[in-house]
RNA sequence: GGUGCCUUGGCCGAGUGGUUAGGCAGUAGAUUGCAAAUCUGCGUACAUCGGUUCGAUUCCGGUAGGCACCUCCA
């Protein structure tokens, strides 16, 4: 099947069509690591991870990149405003720069753990790539499309006449109502720093091209160097938030292709920032909600999966944490389904007749289709509640219940938001629980219904949950 | 100021020029001794004002509100 992307670039959804037919090269912009993730960082990493798993479903060998920043950058070209936001995070707990971002890389890549991704290819870090951004510049400065001054070295975008098409910025306008704070060294306020020099960075550098001075990189350059390191100087597709499209994007562009002349990314992708409780997540607002936040509410990464997947990457999401209820309302109405076809397809529950295997074929088309569609996953989700319904409206034969399971766990693999498969075999309950059960049955027999639900009490007290039906009594833990 | 996006029933959210999105919650019924789960039905849904059209939630324009980038941010 086709898959179309709404590629940034062209303002269409594109049909994708990879460089080597079957293999997909995808680069993420990763997180600068000075704070926790929080649940927008995860938001658009999460749409690296379902492409990843997608993908895959569809037969492409997938080759994935996501850089670490461990270096920070300025908040302005104006070195006196300051520090970095990892030196200023370093400062605040009393760490050197290279233990705040190991610190917040660790956890960064135990959240992912926790949220169930397939683990990028490559997890580069920018600062052990300075080389390779050198080389770059190297290049930039001979061909003339960067110039030196004071060490600072700057790309000079009047040589790089495509610049601002990504975005669609024009750049005359570029700069009316923003702050752009006035640097006397450019020869264009526009251009933008490949390599700076600051005595009082704590990240400092020997400079790693010819005839420069010891500094750090530029905002820019690292994802350049670690994308062509890893995937070659073209490749099929490059993803990040919305934020990142200009300047970050626009700049990764303008200093790729013209260190290489070639097409640096062909399709764009870019995810649209989410809402907490309807309003924009700020740190004045004080509503960040981190990754950890969830965790602490008793959330699983399943169910911070299902609330954020469950709307397309392009439209606006408004987390909320009843949401988070919904998700684990949802998951778990999915999760009765598969096991009862599971139990079917493995003899361990009464099969029927019925013969589901058409709609498990429409669901499943629908599911790719939806997704196929510029990820739209939240008809790939009524995809999968269309085969729920229908498994609990039937009476499954055994063939049916085992294609409907099947169905049900590739959902799962692209998806990751309803947890590992069910087993067909329920563990036995502890002996004294049984005992009470059969003791219940005794007294429903003898219509002693006080007795009875007394007794559910207590199985219920120990975690488990008494659920009669045709086939006698059924324990399920709770 | 420039550019772009959005506004769907209690909540979250698809989609379409005329036909049921889906999930969650609620409610009535079936089933059950009672439950749980499941199934079935229900709830004046498409911000607002105009326009185009036989017909608009779906196209065009105005208005109101929200969001984003232009400045560190996913």
């Amino acid at each position: 099947m086709t898959i179309r992307l709404y590629n940034t670039a062209t303002r269409q959804k594109d049909p994708l069509v990879t460089r080597t037919e079957g293999r997909v090269r995808m680069y993420h912009c990763g997180p600068t690591v000075y704070a926790s993730a929080h649940i927008g960082n995860f938001r658009a990493f999460l749409l690296a991870d379902l492409m990843r798993r997608f993908f895959e479903d569809q037969g492409f060998e997938v080759l994935q990149v996501m850089n670490i920043t461990d270096v920070g950058h300025m908040t302005a070209d104006d070195e006196d405003l300051g520090v970095d936001a990892i030196e200023a995070a370093a400062e605040r707990e009393r760490l050197d720069p290279y233990q705040i971002a190991r610190k917040y890389e660790d956890e960064f890549k135990g959240f992912m753990a926790a949220l169930h991704f397939r683990m990028p290819h490559h997890m580069p870090r920018a600062t052990e790539h300075i080389a390779e951004m050198g080389a770059i510049i190297d290049t930039l400065l001979e061909h003339g499309y960067a110039y030196q001054v004071n060490g600072n070295v700057y790309f000079e975008i009047a040589k790089f006449p495509r610049y601002g098409a990504l975005s669609g910025k024009v750049l005359d306008e570029l700069e009316e109502g923003a702050r752009v704070a006035v640097n006397t060294e450019k020869r264009d306020p526009r251009d933008f720093a490949l390599w700076k020099t600051d005595a009082k960075h704590l990240m400092q550098w020997d400079a790693p091209f010819a005839g420069g001075m010891r500094g750090f990189p530029g905002w820019h350059i690292e994802c350049s160097a670690m994308a062509m390191k890893y995937l070659g100087k073209s490749f099929d597709v490059h993803t990040g938030g919305e934020d990142n499209l200009f300047p970050h994007h626009e700049c990764e562009v303008a200093q790729s292709e013209a260190a290489t002349g070639e097409q640096f990314v062909r399709t764009w992708l870019h995810v649209k920032h989410l809402l907490v409780e309807g309003q924009k997540m700020s740190k004045s607002r004080g509503n960040f909600v981190t990754v950890a936040d969830v965790f602490d509410r008793g959330y699983s990464g399943y169910e911070l999966r299902y609330a954020i997947v469950k709307v397309q990457y392009r439209q606006t999401l408004n987390f909320t944490w009843s949401g988070l209820d919904d998700a684990r309302a949802s998951i778990k109405r999915v999760r009765q389904a598969w096991e009862r076809v599971i139990r079917i397809a493995a003899g361990a529950a009464a099969a029927g007749a019925d013969d589901i295997a058409a709609e498990v074929t429409a669901a499943g088309a629908a599911f790719t289709a939806a997704l196929a569609d510029d990820l739209n996953t939240s008809e790939a989700l009524a995809a999968v509640f269309a085969l729920v319904t229908a498994i609990n409206k039937a009476q499954p034969d055994v063939g049916s219940a085992a294609a409907a399971a099947a169905a049900l766990q590739r959902f799962e693999d692209v998806l990751a938001v309803f947890g590992e498969a069910p087993t067909a075999d329920r563990p036995d309950a502890p002996p004294e629980l049984l005992e009470k059960v059969r003791a219940r049955e005794a007294a429903r027999a003898a219509r002693d219904f006080a007795r009875a639900d007394q007794l559910r009490d207590e199985v219920a007290a120990a975690g488990y949950r008494i659920v009669d039906s045709s086939a006698g009594p059924q324990l399920e833990p709770m």
